[in-house]
RNA sequence: GCGCCCGUAGCUCAGUUGGAUAGAGCACCUGCCUUCUAAGCUGGUGGUCGGGGGUUCGAAUCCCUCCGGGCGCGCCA
């Protein structure tokens, strides 16, 4: 029998870990409560229908969470609000009132706080990233699932810019955090390699080429070259036409532009890696536009043949009647010249992704402007598959706002043009070795270097997360760069802080020896850590639902906070061995849990800042 | 015109299945380094939650309406 399987169904029921033989303790101790709330709703006979047990984080004045539900059940029912929640409190399990104190407050809200050898228990429990992830796992139910993520997805022969940021940090950190909760992620780059820009490009490459640019920078000449074809496309009619020609040649596979366009793609895909490996992202397939141009046939034949879509002036075009918009904004599907456009080969990709890779969730990170495209894919795929008898996979927009300048614009340089993704990297890591050799000129120039990586290109992915992403957000140098507040800065040098403890200490953060003399927690900042540190289920679980990864921010923000404090207020290095021994334990769980939280948003940590 | 998003402290933002006295950070004022990294910590000032109406034990949150801002809506992706 494996001492892994929970031997209490309600442990079973939590995702419990049965380390502590004198106490065994659940991940995520909200998710415990509600449990322990509905045997006990069961247990009185109270109607399920009406109860929920609408257990949340508390306010850390009223304990660490609390159960609203008893209230708007007795408002209901016509009973008394209080002595409900009497009868609720009394018939709570044992193993519950074991773990926290209950009271009720007010008119009938039930406040739970987490008795000491509860937290001790937890952290005894949740010692490592794979107990982290086993009990992340326990608590997803989509656990398992196939979530094909498509993020980033930037065009070729062009370099990234700041418009393609959000995407792909934001799509990083999804990626990441629902592979941690155990589902099978597939990092789908779905680039743009296949438009009708191609033809004014290769029309000015044969005739316009600086082949010495090409050598030194070849991404910055196609984009040359393509301005270069745009206006003169625009200027002469004949220029357009030959242009028109170019691409027809390519959609048909004449070999001189098939080798100038996939140049063009290999140059593109080297640049956007340079980019990926600064932030830390890597895709299982790169499966762009191009992929997807033998697999439309199958979308046009199949709409037509089901009745969904129809010839409107030319093209092929998809309207639901019983949309109130929709019915008449056509999604189109090809266009009168009988082209593909990203509607095909997104409905393409979308069965692809469904037959090929078995897919039971599709995320598109993209943009919120693309909101009524999506709803129409959706839209359409829904009845496309139902008409075919296939599963349709869960679909999400994962939508977010644009990146504003200070003005409230999108941001831009001075002379309006896009901000290169790689010009930003790069400022950001000049601006953090600035600090750094103001703050720790002591270290080596290296390693003065990679901290400033780290930190530099750490800030720009953290300040795209920790907001909102379905707002717009004002992007500012000082304000991420400054290293205050709510910043990555912040969080890495809390990180650095207790490494440079550990050190000091001559103890690895992952030896469970060095914390046997540990002893029961006793200051109220030890208490306030370790209550905080209780959270990181809730918090991971908060931010994996929505797939809203700023929640995660926030929880370390605090969590990072609340260690400040307790750094600030107990020293760790003291001489009685029992006292150091449990605020280095303390020291390293908040370890593992910045650092394990800073890794699922696609942060890199350090040793020393 | 239709639709989506947004309006919370001087600034940037949390607060989204309705819950306790609406919270942070920055800025400003105030203390704290011969003690583990002061890129830190402590305390304080600061609010008609855009306006008005409604729903109810309870509304920043839900509904209605108005004002203000951003974005999208047939051949770019």
């Amino acid at each position: 029998m494996s001492r892994n399987v929970p031997r209490n169904p309600r442990l079973r029921a939590w995702g419990g870990h049965p380390l502590s033989e004198k106490m065994p303790v659940p991940f995520n101790f909200a998710t415990a409560i509600a449990t322990a709330l509905n045997e006990v709703a069961t247990k009185l006979e109270l109607d399920s229908t009406i109860f929920a047990p609408e257990v949340r984080m508390a306010d850390p004045r009223h304990g660490d969470f609390q159960a609203n539900g008893v209230l708007p059940y007795a408002k209901r029912t016509k009973q008394n609000p209080r002595a409900l929640a009497e009868k609720v409190v009394a018939a709570l399990p044992d193993d519950l009132t074991a773990l926290c104190d209950v009271q009720i407050a007010g008119p009938g809200f039930l406040n739970f706080t987490l008795k000491e050898p509860a937290l001790d228990a937890w952290l005894t429990a949740y010692a490592d990233e794979t107990a982290l992830r086993d009990g992340a796992k326990s608590a997803q139910p989509e656990a398992d699932q196939v979530y094909v993520v498509d993020y980033s997805a930037p065009n070729t022969a062009k370099q990234m810019h700041v418009g393609h940021l959000r995407s792909a940090v934001i799509g990083e950190a999804i990626a990441r955090l629902l592979d941690f909760s155990g589902a099978k992620v597939i990092r789908d780059n779905h680039i743009g390699d296949w438009g009708t820009g191609f033809g004014k490009l290769i029309w000015a490459y044969k005739r316009q080429l600086d082949a010495d640019a090409l050598a030194s920078d070849p991404l910055e000449e196609f984009e040359r070259l393509y301005k270069v074809g745009n206006k003169a496309a625009d200027e002469d009619e004949t220029v357009l036409q030959d242009a028109r020609q170019e691409l027809v040649k390519l959609q048909s596979g004449d070999p001189e532009n098939i080798a100038i366009w996939q140049r063009i793609n290999d140059v593109s895909l080297d640049a956007f890696q340079k980019i990926y490996d600064q932030l830390g992202i890597n895709f299982d397939h790169t499966l762009g536009e191009s992929f997807y141009n033998d697999k439309v046939e199958q979308v046009y034949t199949e709409l037509t043949e089901t009745g969904l879509a129809e010839e409107s002036q030319g093209a092929l075009v998809v309207f639901h009647a019983e949309h109130p918009r929709f019915k008449a904004q056509p999604f189109m599907i090809r266009k009168s010249d009988g082209a593909a456009n990203y509607a095909s080969t997104d409905l393409a990709t979308l069965l692809y992704r469904r037959e090929h890779f078995d897919a039971d969730a599709a995320i598109y990170v993209i943009d919120s402007r693309q909101g009524d495209h999506c709803q129409q894919l959706f839209l359409t795929a829904a009845k496309w598959f139902e008409k075919t008898n296939r599963k349709l996979p869960r679909l999400e927009h994962t939508s977010f706002g644009t990146v504003l300048g200070e003005n409230n614009k999108p941001l831009k340089t001075r002379s309006g043009e896009n901000i290169k993704l790689r010009e930003l990297l790069h400022e950001a890591t000049e601006r953090a070795a600035a600090l750094v050799a103001e703050k720790s000129a002591q270290l080596p120039a290296e390693e003065q270097a990679e901290i400033a990586r780290v930190v530099g290109v750490g800030s720009v992915q953290y300040a795209d997360l920790c907001q909102n992403r379905s707002t717009d957000y004002v992007f500012s140098w000082d304000k991420m760069i400054s290293l205050e507040g709510n910043t990555a800065a912040y969080l890495l040098y809390a990180v650095a802080r207790i490494r440079s403890i550990f050190r000091k200490l001559e103890q690895s953060p992952d030896s469970s020896a060095a914390f046997e003399a540990a002893t029961a927690l006793e200051t109220p900042t030890e208490i306030a850590l370790a209550r905080k540190l209780t959270k990181f289920p809730e918090a991971l679980a908060s931010a994996v639902g929505p797939l809203r990864p700023h929640v995660l921010c926030l929880f370390l923000f605090e969590l990072a906070g609340e260690f400040s404090g307790f750094y600030a207020a107990d020293k760790v290095a003291v001489d009685d061995p029992a006292v150091q021994a449990r605020r280095l334990r303390l020291c390293a769980r908040t370890l593992l849990i910045l650092e394990t939280g800073l890794h699922l948003l696609g942060l890199r940590t350090l040793t020393r800042m």
